[in-house]
DNA sequence: TGGCAAATACTG
DNA sequence: CAGTAT
DNA sequence: GCCA
């Protein structure tokens, strides 16, 4: 994204270290402090970007989708329908993604005799006439052992090594005395198998038959037109709970039976609703309402809509099923839909490394979740247009917290402290306000360099400053999630002596601040820093004259200090107008939205992200013509004074466009109350969206990093594929393991869309800073 | 001891 | 392809 | 760095 997080010390940092790099070290350090301090109140959850290798994660997570989608379930060696066969050609060959499938199942990939014989619920008469031949065996032995085998087609199979069911502990059979039917009711997806063997395995029953159903699965992105065929062929339908594949999910994550009826389970899927369908013919009006700076040009379309929010009743009408009665089902408890309502603030959590369990002295939790509220209100009341759903959510949540959740404790409390990345401070009252920073200061260290390392400090971090007492012993600290030996060690230092001699060593090592330097500079990673620093290069200087340097790299140097500093607010807004104004000349239809810390409210961003899209685009393709004749204009006005990287036509194959470069805000176009006109290079990204990819790319060009990250969980958790693209039905990888497709688009264009379909409430930009 | 988010794009 | 960036 |  953007967030030159560490833009504030740099700030200073720059000044001395250019020129006084080793001596006066001690006042630079202090420098530095007083910056970072600066900045710790500022961005207290500082978001890092590691680089670090993609292959390896990229192969697991590959390994774990393909697995999940292909074989964990029928696995027969059998020979029945050709569908099998293919599956199972694939499966042996690929061990890690049995390993995959079984993660995500469950983590304990438990094969053979793992058969427990659990006694559930009511035996599901089969009606056996229905069936396929070569079912019925199958079928029948399944209700008396109440082991139902996955996969109609390896009924008959005699397995040899078959991956059976293993239920899950009884407490988190939720679903058990429950009969699933899924649409489409087969497992040839391997994310519906997927979700079907974990429905399984907390003790629910698949059923073949809508007749035998207590409970219709609906496929993700299946809406009431896709499913009305299968409905009306029985006519208990109607007393039947009707839900999309998330609620199983859910229940699942929070074992226990939710109320079915949540808008998120069952949007699209009644007789009522009709189908969202994103005008294609239009940019959605969530990019609109949400962008409400950015309207040079006026709104052009304006739909009002009216589904993007539930109405206020089905959020807290849990108490009454409109369709039927799932308590009477369900042997566990319902629970109020408000407490895990904000699903997407646990997976935050989680993504932050807290663990939802946290102990924490209940009376002063309230307090703290009150305060953060507080906190929360202070930024919608200013940065917030859409009013009623946004305060009823709050009220929501504030029931929310209270509510405990089996045995986990959910903790959103500073989902939303550190809110506007410029004034507020989460920080300063926190008892252990000392120990944060030093191990903040860890953190910048590391940063660049030990990507894992640093994440481990972060999240001790944010385990630190959820506490409400001090911590000051190895012991103590040992028992937050996230914090281990070492770090214990480290918190107990500081609590003692105030200090921590780890920190100062490294800080005062003079290798270590050329290192940073170097770091900062645009286009130099940790690779190149480290050569320079073994090289002996030790300033800015040394390296211009000396080393060898790539163009970026020159441009960084040479505008080190620019580069590093932040960008006020209010000159993002005059920088894009810029663009725009430049842009109206070429093709008055594209629109600019900025997007990055700036659509997160941020006061000051590290550089700028603008989104370049217009109606009726497919493909970032249909931009390029454009961008390449805004480039060359304002090239030539002189307000592009960089290109960092470029386009080639021949690289790029496939997607996305983007352009970085530099440019500079005209004098003409500084505001005179703002002080002296001074040129400075600012970072700029501009980047090619079409429509149909617009609201998927709105989302990661708004992050924050955690966000993006917890929200992306948050699908994958669903079986689904969220990127910068859209949000995908997940799919496998074909027979060959090379064909594979890449998953069917469940949305793209619209943002809240998106929201919707993963099943969680909408976020307004400014309520995403994790 | 390996893993820790992930996907893409550009440079040299 | 490795490195860097977003 | 932590954790499984």
């Amino acid at each position: 994204m953007e967030e030159r997080e560490l833009a504030d010390k740099i700030a200073y940092f720059k000044r001395l270290s250019t020129i006084q790099a080793e001596e006066n070290g001690d006042d630079a350090y202090d420098e530095e402090e007083k910056a970072h301090r600066e900045r710790c109140k500022t961005f207290h959850n500082a978001t890092s970007t590691s680089n670090r290798a993609k292959s390896p994660a990229r192969s697991v997570t590959g390994s774990q989708k393909a697995g999940t989608a292909s074989q964990p379930l029928p696995h027969p060696d059998g020979s029945q329908s050709s569908d099998d066969l293919e599956i199972i050609k694939v499966t042996p060959l690929n061990p890690s993604s049995r390993l995959g499938a079984a993660g995500i199942a469950d983590k304990t990939p438990n094969f053979d005799e793992e058969i427990v014989p659990e006694s559930a619920g009511p035996d599901p008469k089969p009606a056996h006439s229905f069936l396929h031949p070569l079912l019925r065996p199958r079928m029948t032995r399944q209700t008396s052992s109440l082991t139902l085998d996955n996969s109609p087609s390896t009924s008959t199979a005699k397995r040899k090594k078959q991956a059976r069911l293993k239920l899950l502990p009884e407490n988190q059979q939720v679903f058990r005395g429950l009969r699933f039917y899924y649409i489409p009711n087969d497992d040839a997806n391997g994310v519906r198998a997927a979700q079907i063997t974990k429905a399984r395995e907390r003790g629910a029953t698949w059923v073949r038959t809508l007749k035998e159903a207590t409970h219709v699965i609906v496929d993700i992105g299946l809406t009431y037109q896709d499913i009305k065929s299968d409905l009306i062929s029985d006519s208990s339908s109607a007393e039947k709970v009707i839900v999309n594949a998330n609620y199983p999910i859910d229940c699942g994550i929070h074992r226990v039976i939710l109320d079915p009826n949540q808008e998120k389970y069952v949007r699209n899927l009644r007789v009522a609703d009709t189908p969202p369908v994103p005008s294609p013919s239009s940019l959605p009006a969530s990019a609109q309402a949400s962008n409400n700076l950015l309207e040079i040009k006026g709104k052009q379309h304006k739909r009002p809509r009216k589904d993007q929010e539930s109405p206020p009743r089905t959020q807290s009408d849990y108490g009454e099923p409109l369709q039927n009665n799932t308590q009477s089902l369900a042997p566990v408890t319902t629970i109020a839909a408000a407490s895990v309502d904000d699903e997407l603030s646990q997976y935050i959590s989680l993504v932050q490394g807290n663990s939802l369990y946290l102990e924490m002295p209940l009376g002063e939790e309230e307090e703290d979740s009150a305060h953060s509220e507080a906190t929360q209100d202070d930024e919608a009341e200013t940065g917030s247009e859409s009013s009623e759903d946004e305060s009823s959510r709050k009220k929501k949540r504030k029931t929310g917290d209270k509510i405990q959740l089996g045995q986990e404790d959910t903790t959103w409390q500073d989902n939303f402290a550190c809110m506007k990345g410029g004034t507020r401070e989460g920080t300063v009252d926190n008892p252990n306000a000392a120990t944060i920073e030093l191990l903040q200061s860890m953190v910048d260290m590391y940063e660049h360099q030990d990507a894992w390392r640093c994440k481990s400090y972060r999240r001790a971090i944010t385990a630190l400053r959820q506490q409400t007492r001090k911590i000051t012993t190895a012991k103590e600290a040992m028992k937050l999630p996230g914090i281990g030996k070492s770090l214990a060690a480290k918190i107990e230092e500081i609590a003692a002596e105030g200090r921590l001699r780890k920190l100062e060593h490294a800080q005062q090592r003079p290798e270590n601040k050329i290192l940073n330097l170097f770091l900062k500079v645009y286009g130099v990673g940790i690779s190149q820093a480290n050569k320079w620093v073994s090289q002996g290069y030790r300033t800015l200087e040394d390296l211009q004259e000396k080393a060898k340097l790539s163009t970026n790299q020159r441009i960084g140097i040479e505008h080190f200090e620019d580069l590093n500093e932040r960008i006020p607010r209010w000159e993002v807004e005059a920088l894009a107008a810029v663009i725009r104004e430049a842009a109206g000349c070429i093709d008055a239809s594209v629109e600019f939205i900025i997007g990055g810390s700036y659509r997160r409210g941020s006061d000051s961003s590290g550089d700028i992200d603008l989104i370049i899209t217009k109606k009726g685009t497919r493909s970032p393709q249909d931009l390029l013509p454009f961008l390449e004749k805004l480039i060359k204009r304002l090239t030539n006005d002189g307000f592009l004074t960089a290109a960092l990287a470029s386009f080639s036509e021949n690289t790029n194959k496939g997607h996305g466009s983007k352009w970085h470069g530099c440019c500079v805000l005209p004098e003409t176009a500084f505001p005179k109350d703002k002080g002296k006109y001074r040129p400075i290079w600012r970072r700029i990204d501009l980047l090619l969206v079409p429509e149909t990819e617009f609201g998927a790319a709105l989302i990661y060009f708004t992050g924050n990093d955690i966000f993006n990250r917890s929200i992306r969980l948050l699908a994958s958790k669903k079986g689904l594929r969220l990127n910068q693209r859209g949000l995908f039905k997940d799919v496998l990888r074909g027979k060959k393991g090379v064909t594979y497709t890449e998953g069917d688009l469940l949305e793209g264009r619209d943002e809240k869309r998106i929201f919707e379909l993963l099943g969680v409430k909408w976020r307004e930009p400014h309520e995403r800073w994790c």
